[in-house]
DNA sequence: TCCGATAAACTGGCTAACCAGCTTCTTATG
DNA sequence: CATAAGAAGCTGGTTAGCCAGTTTATCGGA
């Protein structure tokens, strides 16, 4: 086990190398926007280590926007400056895992808003499947079952009928992580669900209703508990 | 060009087929939390696809923490049960890209919230970050040219000042796609520029004074364009 | 019958070779 | 000399095969 994470570190470690010489490379050469890298070939050449490794950090960049791959062609610098180039690099080296505190603070933060948007947006289509999760929910909580999951499908669905692309997409980026911290950490017990039920109750008829700003109260009172593990501890 | 967007969707559509087959194999084979998958070699034949189509499909679901890859040992399925497991995989499958105004929406979002606590819980060291960027955008609009990419970078230095991590990876996220689309739409224009730098000062001055308030209030004033754009339009 | 040891098979990850298509240089023709 | 045609060489992407480590099966001794 310690081995597996001293490799993850030491690949982590490789590939950000890698880019710094990138970023150092794109300096030194005076790169611009639209400007070709030199071939991955050479690359792997030039800083000694594997093909893959180079393609990895270029991929990690590219997801960031900084980098275009063309196939047969090669890879360009993307349509932004220098300065912001070095900038996001400086930051995508910098980045941490998520701790959980940051990510229930902007789990809070992303549900007080996607709950208004869908009682603003919803279609009948979503009102329907907001339906269905929370009757799965009641009925795992009423049989005394561990519902955890079939609650975070709930505001899941909520955050799909937000109709906002980029927040459904982060909502489903931190649920997993909320889920298996959850169950770790044991934040969500058996006392809550109960109440949980009238909660997601309330919600959801605040957003059948299109009451944005109910909506949003009923939300804040669901999330009282995980407000005070924020906030308090 | 039209090919490369057709073989792409292909090979999105390949994937798409890959993973809602894995799902299928879970459902079927009553896979739980902790089960291992059958190898990629496997799958690769049971699908009559390749086996890389079937690793990327791994990746995907292992990026959403929904399976989890071991070397030399195999794919096993996320702590997670089997209901969040369909209802995400579904999710997963009908993820689109999102548009523009989605992810201005998220970003005005984010960023009142980031200011808020970059103002509670800024160092010292996230003080000087902040003024070495704002100094910059300063000369670069004082010189006349433009400053987009400062701007936002001035604005990652507040994500980065909030202490939380996982709202700085999502404003970093966004940042590009951000830029790039403002330089398409030419949403800010020079004369918004100048007016920008005071704007900026004032949300320093709000940040260094501990001030989460009138941060929140600046930031505001900062995105009134933005507001029109995202709601007028 | 049980248990430990050893080997064979299988695992995800990685590498080197190959592919189709784009670029660039050469060359022949007007 | 200009230009177009063609060939040679790069390009990122893909794939079959190899690797080290794990898991499972087999077998022998008690």
């Amino acid at each position: 086990m310690k081995l597996e994470i001293l490799t993850k570190n030491d690949n982590l470690s490789v590939q950000n190398r890698i880019i710094s010489k990138i970023r150092d490379l794109i300096n030194y050469k005076n790169l611009e926007p639209g400007d070709k890298l030199p071939s991955e070939r050479m690359l792997s050449e030039k800083f000694e280590v594997t093909r893959s490794n180079v393609r990895e950090a270029i991929q990690k960049l590219e997801f960031y926007g900084l980098l275009k791959s063309i196939p047969q062609s090669g890879t360009f610098v993307a349509n932004i400056g220098v300065i912001a180039m070095n900038g996001m690099i400086e930051d995508i080296l910098r980045l941490e895992d998520p701790d959980f505190k940051s990510l229930v603070e902007t789990r809070i933060l992303l549900e007080l808003k996607t709950v208004k948007l869908a009682a603003l947006r919803r279609t009948e289509e979503d009102l329907k499947h907001l339906k269905h999760t929370l009757e799965a929910y009641k009925n795992k909580v009423l049989n005394g079952e561990d519902a955890v999951q079939e609650d975070l499908l709930f505001h899941l669905a909520i955050a799909k009928a937000s109709g906002n692309s980029t927040m459904n997409t982060f909502m489903l980026t931190i649920t997993p992580e909320i889920i298996t911290n959850f169950e770790k950490y044991h934040v969500c017990d058996k006392g809550q669900a109960t109440i949980g039920i009238q909660e997601h109750n309330d919600i959801y008829e605040a957003i059948k209703a299109q009451d944005p700003k109910l909506a949003k109260a009923k939300m804040k009172v669901h999330f009282k508990v995980l407000y005070q593990y924020c906030y308090n501890i």
